[in-house]
DNA sequence: ATTACTAGTAGACGAGTAA
DNA sequence: TTTACTCGTCTACTAGTAA
């Protein structure tokens, strides 16, 4: 019975609920549900009470917001729709070369990080990664990449340090092998790591702010 | 009490009944809809009625998959989402320029358009449409566009042929104006005309080959 | 106008079971 | 094992109405 409240939480999403609080009557989101003032009312106390919402309840009309909750409800959805519609056996992230190292690039080139990649992608990186700013319309589809399931590299510790694991992702950039290394316990970023067995901006020839397409294999 | 169906039928295509006949019984399918098989049961001969999926009940298991008005149910909630996740105040679509005039660049210069073009878009379109071929992966985001405003062209009649009506929408190449006209007419196509107030291929250098992204307003 | 209670009803669901 | 009937229950809705 879930998919009653992800209905009313897209209707109230395409009313405006996703970014700020909207003035909705129970009657109007009763029209938009379909269904009678008086349930969309109970609609609304239950999606209150289940966190999905947040009610601002002035005297003459409420106003309504979607919680960072209620938004991966929606968001849970749309991935399943992702997966039924945008899924070939690929995803295209596109984007920009990015400048520097970066943490990432320390992060990643680490001996004991290396010889997995050798094991999972059958070649061994060269040393540094390819930072590629992904298009903000693609950032989303670092979602689905994310819950694909990937190549998983093992942590380890070294000298007190701890490296967490990562997961690397087949991919290819202007059809030349490489991969997309995550590492697990990382939010939201709208910049991915590569690594390639060869020197992609020799190889390719690109530099700081060329675009690239990232085809990343499912 | 659409949405039930909707759900249903997002787990078949989910299960992979999109593309092909897949083997599910109804306890399978009761499962994944979290529910009965007798309730399972009386879903599937519900979407069979209102002609969602089509049915081949062999001897031991019975074998389904959606019907292209199943596949425009879900394609429906599918554009809800993207128009809340996606759609910031524009659309993207990446493509190739393609070569020749095509029929809709002789289609499209007709004088009646052009002048129209000149109310609407604010300037008057140089003779011939570029052609861009759209990623694969991006086709479907013309449906979302189509789903737009957009600002409308009248057709017209002219030595007995008859040109019909023509939606234009504004977009822009590497930062110069542009717009995207689609005959309203149209059914799925992979390649978009688009009209400029200058020779686009002269003024970005671009020729056939070269990749571009297509910035559609909403 | 609003929101939201109570009461009554229609329909959705699952258990039991037949084919 | 399947699919799908009947039937009883219980939930989800709307109407009426209060605040």
């Amino acid at each position: 019975m879930d998919e009653k409240y992800t209905f009313a939480l897209r209707k109230i999403a395409l009313l405006g609920g996703m970014n700020d609080y909207i003035a909705v009557s129970s009657r109007e989101l009763g029209e938009a549900l379909d269904m009678s003032q008086q349930s969309a009312s109970k609609r609304i106390l239950e999606l209150l009470d289940k966190k999905y919402i947040v009610r601002d309840l002035g005297a003459r009309k409420q106003r309504i917001k979607l919680t960072s909750e209620g938004i991966d409800q929606l968001k849970g959805e749309y991935n399943e729709y992702r997966r039924i519609f945008e899924l070939s056996d690929h995803i295209v992230l596109h984007g920009t070369i990015k400048s520097g190292l970066g943490e990432g690039g320390y992060y990643i080139c680490q001996n004991n990080y290396m010889d997995q990649f050798q094991d999972v992608l059958g070649f061994k990186p060269y040393e540094g990664t390819l930072n590629v700013h992904v298009d903000k319309e693609d950032v989303g589809k670092l979602d689905l990449i994310k819950g694909l399931t990937g190549h998983t590299i093992d942590g380890f510790h070294k000298d007190g340090r701890s490296f967490g694991n990562v997961t690397a992702y087949k991919a290819k950039i202007r059809n030349v092998d490489c991969a997309i290394v995550v590492p697990d316990r990382t939010h939201h970023k709208d910049v991915i790591e590569i690594v390639c067995q060869y020197h992609l901006r020799r190889t390719l020839s690109i530099n700081d702010g060329d675009r690239v397409d990232v085809r990343v294999e499912i």
